[in-house]
DNA sequence: ATGGTGGTGCGACCA
């Protein structure tokens, strides 16, 4: 089963490339990010002409994110759990970035959590060096915890399970051309990596860095400043797979031929093959 | 490096 994570930067500009990608690709799963749309404008009729089934979970302009399969979704949720209180006024968090749901195949089900993790900038800081309550940078790090406790919970389950998505998250120097570039910024900012290191160290795989250790793997590039060109990218969207599903990994892989294409979005997707 | 580009949706805000 393919399953494979895409950050298409807005449904509306990207509904050609996406359907392109689908038809060359073929996954059966995408998880999308930064869909940029409420649920009632995402054309679903396109990818349901292609067979797929699809779930959303979207917002007006901002974030969102959705599920395609060509098998049914079941038990879909939409949004992190804890959402209460965790919104950055001190409301409940109502940024659409989470969406679950269970495939089943042929020998076992597989629980797939779709993300679009905070950016974090700027990285706002009090005098002693804490982020600053409220603040984009302590949104992003309060969401890292929200997610590990979601992991925490589904590991207790001991099911196959994967967390796919945009992460915003720079794990390690060589995830980067130009690291020192990146030094503060909230993608690649030591507290933020802690955060990132500490939801794998419960068990999770980073599926691309077991199976593809090749220098200068990216999925992401600036669109500024021939940032693709020149390949200076960063690797931000990550597979990360639970004990059970890592079992069952046989390939992982990035389609970096997508960024060459005409209105590309700035990410490319990033896939995993799971035999079940 | 100061967003230099690009998306959403029509004024900013986000990345």
């Amino acid at each position: 089963m393919k399953i494979a994570s895409f950050n298409i930067n807005g449904i509306k500009a990207r509904a050609d490339a996406l359907t392109d990608w689908l038809k060359e690709a073929e996954p059966d799963v995408a998880i999308l990010q930064e869909i940029k749309s409420v649920d009632e404008n995402f054309p679903r009729e396109i990818f349901e002409d292609l067979g797929y089934n699809v779930e959303t979970h979207g917002q007006k302009s901002f974030n969102g994110v959705a599920l395609l399969s060509k098998l049914p979704l079941e038990d879909v949720t939409r949004g992190l759990p804890g959402a209460e209180g965790a919104g950055r006024d001190g409301g409940d968090d109502e940024e659409a970035r989470y969406i679950e749901a269970t495939v089943v195949g042929e020998t076992q089900a597989l629980r797939i959590c779709g993300l679009y993790l905070p950016n974090g900038n700027p990285v706002d800081l009090d005098a002693d060096g804490t982020p600053v309550p409220g603040s984009k940078y302590d949104y992003k790090l309060k969401w890292f915890d929200r997610l590990t406790a979601r992991a925490e919970a589904l590991l207790a389950e001991e099911q196959p399970f994967l967390m796919a998505g945009d992460y915003n998250l720079i794990p390690q120097p060589e995830d980067a051309k130009r690291p020192e570039a990146w030094k503060d910024d909230a993608l690649f900012r030591l507290e933020s990596r802690a955060k990132f290191r500490r939801l794998t160290a419960l068990g999770l795989t980073d599926a691309l860095r077991v199976r593809n250790g090749a220098p200068d793997t990216y999925t992401f590039w600036d669109y500024q400043a021939g940032a693709f060109q020149k390949n200076d990218g960063i690797r931000i969207d990550h597979f990360l797979l639970s004990p059970q599903a890592a079992d069952l990994l046989t390939d992982c892989q990035i389609d970096a031929f997508t960024r060459a294409k005409d209105k590309p979005s700035d990410h490319v997707p990033i896939w995993v093959d799971l035999d079940l």
